[in-house]
DNA sequence: GCCGTTTTCGGCCCGACTGTTTTCAGTCG
């Protein structure tokens, strides 16, 4: 591992000067700068080290791109050590306690003291801070309510979790009178991998009415905020949601602007004003005259441009591509013909072979692999050599009697520590497909790591790379993977890469996915089910995959089985 | 700090909501 920083050590370290800045009470636009390059670093699809001409990317200048280049060369950013000396440095995490922005904070510092969360947690308590001007007692009432809010849910919600309380708000606003188009916006709605706060819009014929259904839905915590056209409540699971009401001729702008993401709206802003237009979250202007708003549809046609589904709203180049009508026709649910990863009650499922081959065929799957763990996997009840060839008996058995569905004798295969194979090549060769995974030592180096990956693809025996990554969401971080090596030979000994479509892992992810595909990979798309209920996490698969650009032709598990079949055995 | 088919200087996205105010500052998205 090189001592250079990675795209998002050097997306936090503009962050925390662009905070440190703000602060200062420094140069709103220099700040916006810091944040805007933070942004598109942290999303950028390749390691910077990689891209030749820094100035190139927008938002990127000369200065920015000199930082850029310090830090990749593993060196301190003077400008940064210079800043941080200029401030109490606690100060900055009292900057995510909701209703604390740069200039309270400083109030608090300049005339209380406050240098850090236990400091602010004394002055909120205490008499002094209500004699600043403009604090108030409800303003420091909310601002200990935040604080509590702050200590106890400081992470964002996985996408399942905050997907299924939107579609339960959802259904309880349906209740409202005069109703007539209600959508889910916001990082939801491009369905990223987490989600801060839910967005709801709403349309219909009584503004008022919405809101007070809204703020009586029995699982709200907490009104925060009240009004006409909009409301925001946390409900009991500590989620925000944020519901706004917006005039029918202004629905689809709104749905626009409050799905964002920013960086897309910004970009799309900035077109729009070249061409004499303004976009607001009313609709698209020129001068006083609403040009389009309804749909977002209308406003991507004004632009000439085709209509941009929600997850490639990243600034990743999908502006372009709807102008040059060379989007992707992305992959959907329906593509799919099976399930390429699944467990059995043989290691650590939870329901037999033959009762997951009938959910699958109820899905409407016509294949479907059981990929039980290998011998290493002791706490999950890996499989010997021996016990893997009784499995693919029982599945041989099973697929003689059953109709309509055909499973297939899989391993999800341990890569061990050194990249070797935890079962020998002679049990291999007699699979239909194997799954490569790493279950540990995830700590080792990105040359190590990568190492480890290069050497097992090398045998020709590994079909898949699952969950390549093995981060699991707000729980462990990704492994260190030298893509630009692993790409070129997943390419050359045909292995795919997966999307675990777990809610929980969603890896690879949309950025990686879409990286991969550029370097000509093909993807399974896999639940890595344990139970029933688990092969229907499908879906969330689908959404990453495209975000990551994928049509279905990419994606081995839409292809009919003798297609699939036939690719498994090209390598032999 | 970035950027340029009106500019190498002078702009940079902006509206809603709250609290503490009598017209606005601060925060948020």
């Amino acid at each position: 591992m090189g001592k250079g920083l990675s795209n998002s050590e050097i997306a936090a370290v503009f962050s925390e000067i662009a905070d440190i800045l703000d602060l200062k009470n420094d140069n709103v636009f220099k700040i916006r700068a810091y944040r805007r390059a933070a942004q598109l670093i942290e999303g950028f699809e390749k390691p910077l080290s990689e891209v030749p001409d820094l100035e190139e990317l927008p938002g990127i200048g000369r200065e920015l791109a000199e930082k850029i280049w310090t830090l990749l060369k593993g060196e301190k950013l003077a400008t940064l050590e210079k800043l941080r000396k200029e401030i109490e440095p606690g100060l900055l995490e009292l900057l995510k306690i909701r209703g604390l922005g740069p200039k309270r904070v400083r109030t608090l510092n300049e005339k209380l003291g406050v240098k850090d969360l236990e400091s602010f947690k004394q002055a909120v308590a205490g008499p002094e801070i209500l004699e600043l001007p403009g604090w108030g007692q409800k303003l420091v009432d909310d601002l200990k309510k935040s604080l509590g809010e702050f200590q106890k849910y400081s992470q964002r919600s996985r996408l399942d979790v905050a997907k299924v309380q939107a579609e339960e708000v959802v259904e309880w606003l349906k209740g409202a009178q005069g109703i007539e188009r209600i959508e889910p916006a916001g990082s939801l709605r491009r369905r990223a991998e987490t989600i801060g706060d839910i967005d709801i819009l709403v349309t219909g014929k009584d503004a008022n009415a919405v809101m007070e259904k809204f703020v009586g839905y029995p699982k709200v915590r907490e009104v925060l905020s009240r009004g006409k056209t909009k409301s925001a409540v946390v409900l009991d699971s500590g989620i925000q949601v944020d519901v706004r009401f917006l005039e029918p001729e202004s629905f689809g702008a709104g749905l626009h602007y409050f799905t964002g993401s920013k960086t897309h709206n910004i970009a799309l802003r900035t077109l729009a004003k070249h061409k004499g237009l303004k976009i607001s979250e009313y609709g698209v202007f020129r001068g006083a005259k609403r040009v389009a708003g309804r749909s977002e549809e209308e406003i991507y046609k004004l632009f000439g441009m085709d209509f941009i589904a929600p997850e490639l709203r990243e600034d990743r180049g999908e502006l372009e591509a709807a102008r040059t009508h060379k989007l992707p026709k992305l992959i959907e649910l329906k593509d799919l013909k099976g399930d390429l990863q699944a467990h059995s009650e043989w290691t650590d499922g939870r329901n037999p072979i033959s009762e997951i081959a009938a959910r699958a065929k109820e899905l409407g799957y016509a294949y479907i692999a059981m990929t039980d763990h290998s011998k290493s996997q002791r706490q999950a009840g890996g499989l010997s050599g021996g016990e893997m060839l009784k499995e693919w008996a029982e599945i041989d058995g099973l697929n003689r009697k059953l109709k309509g569905i055909t499973i297939l004798k899989g391993v999800e295969l341990d890569i061990l520590k050194d990249g070797g194979l935890d079962l020998p090549e002679k049990v291999l060769r007699q699979a239909d497909i194997v799954l490569g995974s790493i279950h540990g030592n995830f700590n080792l180096s990105r040359a190590e790591q990568s190492a480890r990956v290069l050497k097992a693809f090398s045998t020709g025996r590994v079909h898949v790379f699952a969950h390549p990554s093995t981060r699991l969401i707000g729980e462990r971080e990704p492994i260190e993977l030298d893509w630009e090596k692993i790409a070129p030979v997943m390419a050359k000994m045909k292995v795919a890469a997966e999307i675990n479509a777990s809610p929980h892992r969603l890896d690879v992810n949309g950025e990686t996915a879409k990286y991969l595909k550029e370097q000509g990979l093909v993807f399974a798309i896999s639940t890595d089910a344990h139970s029933l209920v688990g092969l229907q996490d499908m879906e969330y698969g689908v959404y990453t995959a495209r975000r990551g650009w994928l049509e279905a032709q990419d994606v081995i598990n839409t292809w009919g089985l003798s297609k699939l079949q036939k690719w498994l055995r090209e390598r032999r």
